[in-house]
This record gives C-alpha cells, structure tokens and sequence, in this order.
DNA sequence: CGACTAATTAGATGAATATCTAATTAGCAA
DNA sequence: TTGCTAATTAGATATTCATCTAATTAGTCG
C-alpha cells in the first residue's frame, strides 16, 4: 500500500497512468507528452512498476508499458470503508 | 486532488484517518496513539485539514478532530475511470 | 564489426518533507 | 493576575524525492 500511495502522489505519474488508460505505449511514446527528460520519466515509470500499476514488455529496441488495475482494488477498499 | 494524494502519501496520516473512523477525537488523543511529538501530529492534522480531510473544532482548550469524507467521493471517480 | 537508436543507470543537485526541541498562543481557574 | 494545560507556531536538521546531464546497456542493421 505504501508504495502505490507513494507511486500516486506526483501528478506526473498519475497522468502516465491516464495516458495508459487509452492502451499500451513505449516509454519514448510516453515520454514524449511531457516537457521532462527521458531519464526523469524512466524514474517515475519505475516507480509506477514497483507499485504494480504498470508492466512492461521488452521487444526489440522498445518497451513498451500498459496499465495494471488490480492494485487499484486495495485503495477502492481501503477507501470504501471510510464510506460506511 | 493534489493535496489529497499528499495528505495520504504519509503512513501517520492514513493511520490517523482509521482513528478517526471510530469517532471525533481531540488533538491531544490521537498525538497519544503515536510514538510521535505533539507538533508532529500537529502538523499531520494540519496536512489533512488542508486536503479537507478533516475538519477541526475548537471547543475551550480542546480541539476536536472530524473526519471529512465528502474529498474521498473525488478520489473513488479518480479511480473508477481506470476500472471500465 | 561499427554506427545508430531506445531506454536505463549513475551521479549530482535543489526542493520538499517529517521530525524534533523551544517558544508562543489561548483558555481556564484559583 | 498568576499559574497550569492543550495545542500550535517557529526554527533547525536529516532524509527523501524529482530532476537534470553524462555514461552505459542492449538491440538492429548496414
């Protein structure tokens, strides 16, 4: 839990996560929608990988990240039962 | 949304947010659950009044601590946009 | 092999953050 | 008013974090 709070904390990962949401992209594809460098966005794409929201796929020269939304089923708990 | 991410980011501040679950407390009885400083919590109090998390009322020495939950019903829509 | 590309890792830096002690504010009551 | 208590504010510090440039890894193709 602690590291997907963490992970959703910065805006910039929290909008990786919405981009991803239209599907699958390379992290160049990722990185390019942001005014940061690549190595910035490596960072925060690991981040978001070591909370489980994403995965990646190695092909080739690219690789490529997609959502995970299982994760996301702990917060919707954890923050259900503050709704009761 | 942004303070809200960075209220729960902190491990004290989601702990106090389940103290508060079972009811108002006062400033004071929630700095006790912890092996934390009085300003400590009292700036964990002050993170989450700012997210609207809770709401603080002061009555005499005591300041009582509410738990808000109406900023969570932004977090779950944030949320449910990724499960569909 | 050698050149080129996608991406990450390494290392550095400035800003944000959690924490503490000490000082201050505010309320109550003798 | 004086003393006591609850809580916050001020100021300092060590750590975490987002970001950058430079260097490295790994894959493709002539």
């Amino acid at each position: 839990m602690n590291l997907l709070f963490k992970a959703l904390h910065d805006p910039t990962r929290r909008a990786i996560l919405e981009l991803l949401r239209e599907g699958p992209l390379t992290a160049g594809d990722i990185a390019e929608q942001f005014h940061l460098s690549k190595p910035t966005i490596s960072h925060h794409l690991d981040l978001l990988r070591q909370a489980e929201l994403v995965t990646s796929h190695k092909q080739g020269l690219y690789i490529t990240y997609s959502l995970t939304t299982t994760v996301l089923d702990d917060l919707l708990s954890w923050l259900l039962q503050f709704k009761s």
